[in-house]
Parts: C-alpha cells; sequence; structure tokens
DNA sequence: TCACAGTGACTTTTT
DNA sequence: GTCACTGTGA
C-alpha cells in the first residue's frame, strides 16, 4: 500500500483541524503518541495513563485514517488478557482490526514457527512443554538427578533461554558456573527434540533463529510487518529483544509502550535495559511521556512517588492526579496475622456498609503463602473471596493427566506425555517397562505408541493386558479425530510463511478458525453422523475408557478433591472446537499458552474480595487496596539489596499504583512463616514514605479492639528501627530526624518508652544464648531456651519453650523483648 | 507396586 | 506448617 511509504517517510503528524471524536478525547500527549510517525516511539506511560487507550487507538489510527492493512500491523503483550483486551478496544474504534496480529509474544512465537516449523527442522504438529514438562523430560533423561536438582536445572535452562543463550555459546558460562550446565542444557536440547515439542523460551528463540538464518523468511516477514508494537516492554527479555531487532526491518515502524518503574518480573529474565536504552539502539528515537494518571488520587501517587523516587537508573517520571481530592492512604501497625485478617475484614465490612461492593477491594500480598490466614477466616466471616492465581487449573494433577492423553494424541513422540499416563491408572506397567519401551523408540527411531505395539508382543501378564489397554484407548481416540482432516504436519506447506492471511490457524483470532470450522460441518463430526461433534466427545471418552475418571473418583472420595469435576469442566472448555486435528492442536495451544484458564463461569463474575500477589495485580486497578504484609524481611527480604532490592521497590510501586479510591497498608510486628514466628520491623518501604502522607489507622471511637497496641512502640523512631535488624542490618541510611517524634498521635508517644533496649540489643550479639538459660521474654513471659544454633549474617538464632508450652524462635540480634535472666 | 513415614525445602512466576 | 520427594517394608 501506498500509505506504508507515508508512515515510515514523514516526520510530521498530519493534524486535522477537526479530529474525530476518538481523538479528540485524547490528551495533549497521548494524542502525540498516537498520531506519532516516522522514527521509532517509546512511550514511557506511568500506571494509570491510559496506556492501553494509547495502543489501541494507534492501531485502529493507523488503519482507519493511514490507510494501514491491518495485517501488517503486529502488537505483542505479556498476557493473554492483555491481548484480549487489545484486540476487543481495537476493534471496538475501528472493526477492521479484528486483522490484526494481536498475540502475546509467546502466541506470536507459536504462530510463527507452526508457520515456518521446517526451517528449524521441526514438525509444525509440536506441542508447548511448560516448566513442569520440561523439569520431567530433564529427569527423565537423567534420572540420577534428584527432581529438585532436575528443577533447578530446568529453570536455569529457561533462563538461559530468555537470554538467547546456547548450550554452546562462551556467554553462558558468565551466567552459570556449574561445569555440568552445558552438558546438561545440551542434553536437554537433544531430547526436546527428539520429542519433536518445544518449551516456552523455544517460541522466542526458534523464531528469532530462524529469522536470522533463513534470508526468504525473513524478508517475508519484514514485508509483512509494517508496524510493530510491543506493550510492556520494561519486561521483555533478552531473547524477545532480539527478535524484535530481526522482525523490524529498515521500513518497519517500531513503537514500544513500557514503565520502566514498573519492571518487575527481572528473575524471570526481564531486562530492564531493554527500556533504558531503547532510544541508544534505535537511533533517532522519539519520547512521549505520558504522567497524567486518571486512575487514583493524587494522595497516593504521592506516596508511591516517595517510594520509587529511592530507585536509581529511572527514565524519571511524576504522575500528576487528574481526580482532585483523595484521602491520605492509612497504615495499620498490627500484632500479627490475625488482626491483620481481622483488620483487612472490617475494612470490608465498612465498605460495605458504605454501598461499597466486595469487588471494589483487592487484598495484596508479598508471597502465596499469606493468602492462607484470609482465606481460613474469611468464610467464617461471611466474605466472599476471589484467590488469584495460587493454584491454577492447568496445574492439576487430573487437568494434566487429560491433557497429556491428548498431547499424545497429537503427537505420538511425546515422551513426556507417554510417561505421565502409560500406568495412569496403573496397568502393571512399571518404570522397568516404560524403559524398555522408550529404548525401543528412541533407538529405533519409533514414535513410543508405535514402540508399544512392538513391545506388547514380548511382554506377558498383567503389563501385556495392561499395554494393551492403553494402546485400545490410544487407538479409538485416534480413530474419533478421523481420517478427515490432513495430517498436521501436512499443515506447514500448505500455509507458506508468516504472510500467508488464511491458514487454519486465522490472524488474531483465539479458536474462531477451527471454531468456524465446526460451525461449518466441514469434515467435521468423524465420529458421528450427528451433527457436527465437538472435541469434548473424544475428551470425555478418553477419560472415561483410560480408567481415569474412575481413578480420580477414588481420589475425591479419599480426599475430598474435586478432580472428576475438574476434569469435566476440562470436557466442557473444549467442546467449542471441531472434533478435529486442528481442533485439538487449537485447544492445546489454548491451555498451553494461556493458563489463566478459571474453571467456573461464576467465579469471574461473583461479588468478591479480590487476595492476589503484588505481581499478579500489575495491569489491573481497584478502587480499595490493602497492601499488607509490609515487613522487613518479608518484604522486602533480608537478602535482597541492590538490584533485586530496588525490584522489590518497584513491586512496592506496582502494588500501590493500583488504588483508585483508597489505600491501606498493613505491618504485623509478629509474622509466622514456615510455621515459625518472627519478629520483625516495619519494611523499610514505610520509611521512605514521606510520614506526612499517610495516617495512622486508628479503630475509632467505637468499643472496637486498639489494634495497634504494641508495633508502634518501634515504629517509626529511628533508635527502635536501627535496633531491629532491617534497615541498620542491610547498611542503609540513617533514619534518624525522619520522623517527628512523638507528635503523631498515641501511637508515637511509646516510642521511647524502652530506655537502654538499644543497649540490650548490643550486648546480646557477642555474648551467651546457650541452651538452657532461663529468659524473659515481654509478651510469652518466662521460659527456657532448648536450642541455640548460628546463622551466619543474624547472629545465634533460640529456640525458646515458655512455660505455658508455646515454643517460638528468636534472633536476639533483632529483637528486644528477650532477655535473660540469672538463676 | 503401593502405602507410609521421615526428610528437607521453602519468593515472586505474564508465557 | 505444608508439601513433595525419597526410601523402606509389605
Amino acid at each position: 500500500m501506498a500509505s506504508d511509504d507515508r508512515l515510515a517517510g514523514e516526520r510530521q503528524p498530519a493534524r486535522g483541524t477537526h479530529l474525530a471524536p476518538y481523538l479528540a478525547s485524547l490528551n495533549p500527549e497521548q494524542l502525540e503518541a498516537v498520531l506519532h510517525e516516522g522514527s521509532p516511539l517509546l512511550i514511557l506511560a506511568g500506571a494509570g495513563t491510559g496506556k492501553t487507550r494509547v495502543i489501541t487507538t494507534k492501531i485502529a489510527y493507523l488503519v482507519k485514517e493511514r490507510g494501514l492493512q491491518p495485517e501488517s500491523i503486529l502488537a505483542v503483550t505479556f498476557t493473554n488478557k492483555a491481548a484480549r483486551e487489545m484486540r476487543e478496544r481495537a476493534a471496538m474504534l475501528e472493526p477492521r482490526c479484528e486483522r490484526a496480529v494481536i498475540r502475546t509474544f509467546h502466541s506470536f512465537g507459536a504462530w510463527f514457527l507452526r508457520r515456518n516449523a521446517a526451517a528449524v527442522g521441526l514438525d509444525s504438529n509440536f506441542v508447548i512443554y511448560d516448566d513442569d514438562d520440561s523439569t520431567e523430560l530433564l529427569h527423565a533423561a537423567l534420572p540420577q538427578i534428584s527432581k529438585q536438582d532436575c528443577k533447578r536445572y530446568a529453570s536455569l535452562i529457561a533462563r538461559a533461554k530468555d537470554y538467547n543463550l546456547e548450550p554452546d555459546s562462551p556467554d553462558l558460562s558468565a551466567s552459570i558456573r556449574d561445569e555440568d550446565f552445558r552438558r546438561i542444557y545440551a542434553l536437554y536440547e537433544k531430547r526436546l527434540r527428539e520429542t519433536g515439542n518445544v518449551d516456552f523460551g523455544d517460541l522466542i528463540r526458534l523464531p528469532t533463529k530462524i529469522l536470522g538464518e533463513d534470508a526468504a523468511i525473513a524478508a517475508r516477514t519484514k514485508q509483512r510487518f509494517r508496524v510493530i508494537l510491543v506493550d510492556e516492554y520494561q519486561d521483555s527479555n533478552v531473547a524477545q529483544f532480539l527478535l524484535l531487532q530481526r522482525l523490524a526491518g529498515p521500513g518497519t515502524y517500531v513503537c514500544v509502550v513500557g514503565d520502566d518503574d514498573q519492571s518487575i518480573y527481572k528473575f524471570r529474565g526481564a531486562e530492564i535495559r531493554n527500556i533504558l536504552s531503547f532510544s541508544k539502539i534505535f537511533p533517532g528515537t522519539k519520547t512521549v511521556k505520558l504522567e497524567r494518571n486518571y486512575r487514583s488520587y493524587q494522595t497516593i501517587l504521592d506516596i508511591a512517588g516517595d517510594v520509587v523516587s529511592h530507585n536509581s537508573g529511572r527514565l524519571g517520571k511524576t504522575l500528576r492526579a487528574t481526580k482532585p481530592g483523595g484521602a491520605k492512604p492509612q497504615l495499620a501497625l498490627l500484632d500479627d496475622q490475625d488482626q491483620e485478617v481481622e483488620f483487612c475484614a472490617r475494612i470490608v465490612r465498612t465498605h460495605q456498609k458504605q454501598g461499597g461492593s466486595l469487588s471494589d477491594i483487592a487484598i495484596l500480598y508479598r508471597t502465596n503463602a499469606q493468602s492462607l490466614a484470609f482465606e481460613k477466616d474469611f468464610p467464617r466471616k461471611g466474605i466472599a473471596y476471589r484467590l488469584v492465581g495460587a493454584l491454577r487449573f492447568y496445574e492439576r494433577e487430573e487437568v494434566k493427566d487429560v491433557l497429556a492423553y491428548r498431547a499424545l494424541l497429537l503427537n505420538p513422540r511425546d515422551e513426556i506425555a507417554f510417561r505421565r499416563v502409560v500406568n495412569k491408572p496403573a496397568r502393571g506397567l512399571g518404570d522397568s517397562s516404560v524403559d524398555l519401551i522408550l529404548d525401543r523408540a528412541l533407538g529405533g527411531g519409533l514414535s513410543v505408541i508405535d514402540a508399544c505395539r512392538e513391545s506388547s508382543g514380548s511382554m506377558r501378564g498383567k503389563g501385556k493386558a495392561g499395554l494393551e489397554q492403553f494402546l485400545g484407548v490410544m487407538d479409538r481416540a485416534a480413530a474419533m479425530l478421523g481420517r478427515s482432516s490432513p495430517p498436521a504436519a501436512a499443515r506447514a506447506a500448505d500455509d507458506g510463511g508468516a504472510d500467508a492471511a488464511e491458514g487454519p490457524y486465522s490472524l488474531a483470532d483465539g479458536g474462531k478458525a477451527a471454531r468456524r470450522a465446526a460451525g461449518k460441518g466441514k469434515d467435521g463430526g468423524a465420529a458421528n453422523d450427528s451433527g457436527p461433534a465437538s472435541l469434548g466427545v473424544l475428551l470425555e471418552k478418553i477419560i472415561s475408557a483410560s480408567g481415569l475418571a474412575g481413578y480420580h473418583r477414588g481420589q475425591d472420595e479419599i480426599a475430598g478433591t474435586q478432580k472428576l469435576a475438574n476434569m469435566e469442566e476440562l470436557v466442557n472448555a473444549s467442546a467449542l472446537y471441531p472434533l478435529l486435528r486442528e481442533g485439538l492442536a487449537e485447544f492445546l495451544e489454548t491451555i498451553e499458552l494461556d493458563r489463566s484458564f478459571q474453571a467456573g463461569e461464576d467465579a469471574e463474575n461473583r461479588d468478591a474480595v479480590t487476595l492476589i500477589t503484588m505481581h499478579n495485580t500489575k495491569g489491573l486497578e481497584f478502587p480499595l487496596v490493602i497492601v499488607t504484609g509490609l515487613e522487613q524481611g518479608l518484604f522486602p527480604r533480608d537478602d535482597e539489596e541492590g538490584e533485586d532490592l530496588e525490584e522489590q521497590r518497584r513491586l512496592f510501586y506496582v502494588a500501590l499504583t493500583r488504588a483508585k479510591d483508597s489505600l491501606y497498608l498493613t505491618a504485623c510486628r509478629w509474622r509466622r512463616m514456615r510455621g515459625r514466628l518472627f519478629e520483625t520491623a516495619p519494611s523499610r518501604f514505610l520509611t521512605e514514605m514521606d510520614p506526612e502522607r499517610y495516617e495512622f489507622w486508628k479503630s475509632g471511637a467505637s468499643a472496637s479492639r486498639p489494634v495497634q497496641a504494641h508495633f508502634p512502640r518501634s515504629f517509626p523512631g529511628a533508635r527502635a528501627i536501627a535496633g531491629h535488624g532491617g534497615a541498620a542490618a542491610a547498611g542503609s541510611r540513617p533514619l534518624a530526624g525522619s520522623y517527628g517524634g512523638a507528635s503523631r498521635g498515641p501511637a508515637m508517644a511509646e516510642t521511647s518508652a524502652r530506655p537502654g533496649a538499644g543497649a540490650h540489643n548490643a550486648s546480646a550479639q557477642g555474648s551467651e544464648w546457650r541452651q538452657g538459660q532461663t529468659v524473659y521474654h515481654d509478651e510469652y513471659g518466662q521460659g527456657a531456651i532448648i536450642k541455640v544454633s548460628l546463622t551466619e549474617n543474624s547472629g545465634p538464632l533460640v529456640i525458646v519453650q515458655f512455660e505455658s508450652g508455646k515454643i517460638a524462635e528468636f534472633f536476639p540480634k533483632y529483637t528486644r523483648k528477650l532477655e535473660r535472666i540469672k538463676e
């Protein structure tokens, strides 16, 4: 299209005097970002500044007014949810945007790879292995290595792939010192290639490789995608950056959107330098900052800004609220988790009383384990909750079982799927039989199913019968899929390269192509002739014939689980897909790439409080947010320093900026972790906030229990904090002078109530804490030390049994509550 | 092959 | 405190 030239050539956007309404409603910076053309564009979009709106408007604008083919636009996001939202909102502005390629990075990789699989010697019917599968594969290849180490290695391999490092990359030794690692990684790759499958990392790495090695495919791809938009760019990794670089030709318009202050996935390979140095790598980059925040009150943005300003190496932004007014955030200093739950419940009830709904509220925490206290107590209090992201549907044993049968059906070389289900339920096929079959398969270049067939002749008794039963299930299932569609392998050929606009997987769809086929009934329903059959039929058959139904029903009865129900949920989910190989492949890919699937429709719509990790809140917003567990040692952990600490600070920033109207923060003096009780200091992040900007929560004049009874004694007085481990131990700047003494209400009045506390502390470190010593604790009274162990950084850890019978552990270095008594 | 008890480990986790 | 892995014994 001629418009493509215009796009690449012109520097000044053509500003019409009369803007269309969808453009006129943008603020000046947003409009600038939408209209910009010519050079690469970096949109620095702070939290709540209308980032998605800008991207979707830009896509619509390009199609509507700049005459771009929607097919030539590629927009990548990190989550399926974000991709879905972007697709819907763009299509709302301009229906043709349906045809743009709006996908997650990984889904785009899979899409590309299926079309060009042959270029890396893959068959396009590959299945995508998740981290568990990778671990299993490693364990199968190296049974002498424990499962746990396999898991560790698998995650190292995943990380290596995030950095686009191969087993023989020189840089690999710089990042991973383990001598064996290269060998293990290489072996893993070999075994993975033998299965014909790929892992998540491959979905980025292999397309990058293809684009680097195959000039024809590269040229075709660059020809096709004239515009590339990347969302959440701050969380892209090195491999994704390289892919972007190879997708972009000289005439490609590249626009990335992100917020360096919200980069929170370093531990998964996210490379914040991608965004920090974008304009160096793409010369001539135009940067647009979006700083007008439409989500939160300024009171909320202020403390968020306080906190994140302690980070170095920022591009620098200051959010300005567009909503006037707003109450100060409230900090509640509590004794322990029970009070924290109680506090949250109280906030919830108050909110309800004021006419708010439960779904307005989110309770945030750092670790999943912290959700338990709420889960236990909320039902008793009649508070409905929705737990986000903990035990995910697809991770459930029974779901993985069913999926493994199906993966095996699609790719009979899938060793991991085979191992998972060949003896489930037990069919008398132990490890030795399975290894025998797999040796035969690997040795003879057979699929595992064919190897089973060959092996069954040489087996006897229970194992033989079991194997034949298993083969029977697989054969019948395969027959149901029928011959009605071409084998998956043939698909890559008819579909050409990345520029193919049609094909079994159509452009931006997520299931539509196959469903369309089902609707038309074209060749559908191979197994019966009563209309177009769905994949659900096949699934049901597999579940019953394999014996999984009976097996898991038994488990349900023993353990009170609902595995059978979950499998049925899976059947329901698959009923949207046609009973064809394509349908199966597409369903599997959807499941593999979108792990957010939630069983049960009502779960989404129910009015309930959201319990969620801070990480999982990225991109979300709630009218009322409670950020819990703001304690040193938990958030941040004591071992987090330097870049890690800065990432935690960004995580806190993300958490704070989720709140639209009200924000509450909680910290507990006592925290149970791993079954032990720790005395904690408040999170250093709290001390980074200007005390003028928040209030201490008070339980109110009513007869309610005073919730902040003890904690304030050690907060935020400088000496008390220094006496606690956290800030002082981490070598941070002194806190003295940060706070205004006792003027902040009753909480502060007690701050200096313990003369000599610091001295006590200092003497505690050097001298004796030994077994048998009698001690006195402020709260638990008298007790005896039953064990002392020495830690590297925290001095002695003493375990005390109190007269009440209670056993607790203390680091004398960190607590002032424990004293030794002479006998 | 299975069931059990002992051991040790333990952030966060878009895909 | 909880879970998953591991080794043992039936």
